[in-house]
DNA sequence: GTAACTGCAAAACGTTTGCACCGTT
DNA sequence: AACGGTGCAAACGTTTTGCAGTTAC
């Protein structure tokens, strides 16, 4: 059910316009496999649109963080945050590689979260939570 | 057997200094139940050697993380990073108040480490990982 | 027409670096 | 005395913001 038109639609609903960068940006999201800097994002899209600027990306990248459909993943290390689509609620956390700086996805959520959260509830509302694991991959490990 | 001083005594074999500052740092640190940014690490430093300066603290602080005493994490927030000692064994995590920004601790790692990494142990070496539920807490839900 | 969106430039922020001096060893 | 450490200031890269003009609706 998720896709480029889907998430267009999406925004549609909640006020946000459909503009040709917005439309290349979503694409090039949906169409990567790994989570992209906003620099190399910005790359790509500039491929279509030589004139877009950084800070509309930035832009777009807020917007759609705020309408949870864009995670973001902030590496350990002084690299820029990569971000990623959000597809379909199914959430998944990250391999972090120290090397390279190569984000593998770990294809399901190691963590009991309905567990956790009804053994706080009483003194605390849990919203969202944040799992990385950080180490080095086949080609980094020397 | 880990302590302020045989952390000392760890850099000191790595051919590393004992000066206050760095001494102060390690054991404000030590002290907290919580990873500190490196600005708050700086503000209570500023309490006892008023004139430290903030590239002391990342300094060391990066000299800590060669070191593998302390480790990095930079999770969901746009903030800055947060620094804290890696203790033998007793690691925790926390929940993350979004209103008043208080850190609770968790009792226990929710994650079974061994077999996740055993999980990807060909792919991947896994060294660290961060783990945080972010939401509100007792006073901060209206 | 209105409000959202864009590009540009400049600012803000966390972090790093060059340098001259100081302190530990 | 040597060399690691420090403070200062300036640089750096990422991200945010103000503004004026443009575009989707």
């Amino acid at each position: 059910m998720p896709s480029v038109e889907s998430i267009l639609r999406q925004l549609k609903d909640k006020g946000y316009r459909r503009t040709p960068q917005r439309e290349r940006i979503v694409e090039i999201l949906w169409e990567s496999d790994e989570p992209l800097t906003a620099r190399t994002l910005h790359e790509k899209v500039k491929a279509v649109f030589p004139h877009v600027s950084l800070d509309t990306v930035y832009r777009n990248l807020e917007l759609l963080r705020e309408a949870g459909l864009v995670s973001q993943i902030n590496l350990q290390s002084r690299e820029s945050a990569r971000f990623e689509l959000q597809k379909e609620g199914e959430h998944h956390h990250h391999l972090v590689c120290l090397g390279c700086g190569d984000a593998i996805c770990l294809p399901a959520c190691p963590v009991d979260l309905d567990q956790l959260c009804a053994q706080h509830a009483d003194e605390f509302t849990v919203t969202n939570h944040a799992f990385e694991l950080y180490g080095y991959c086949k080609d980094c490990r020397n």
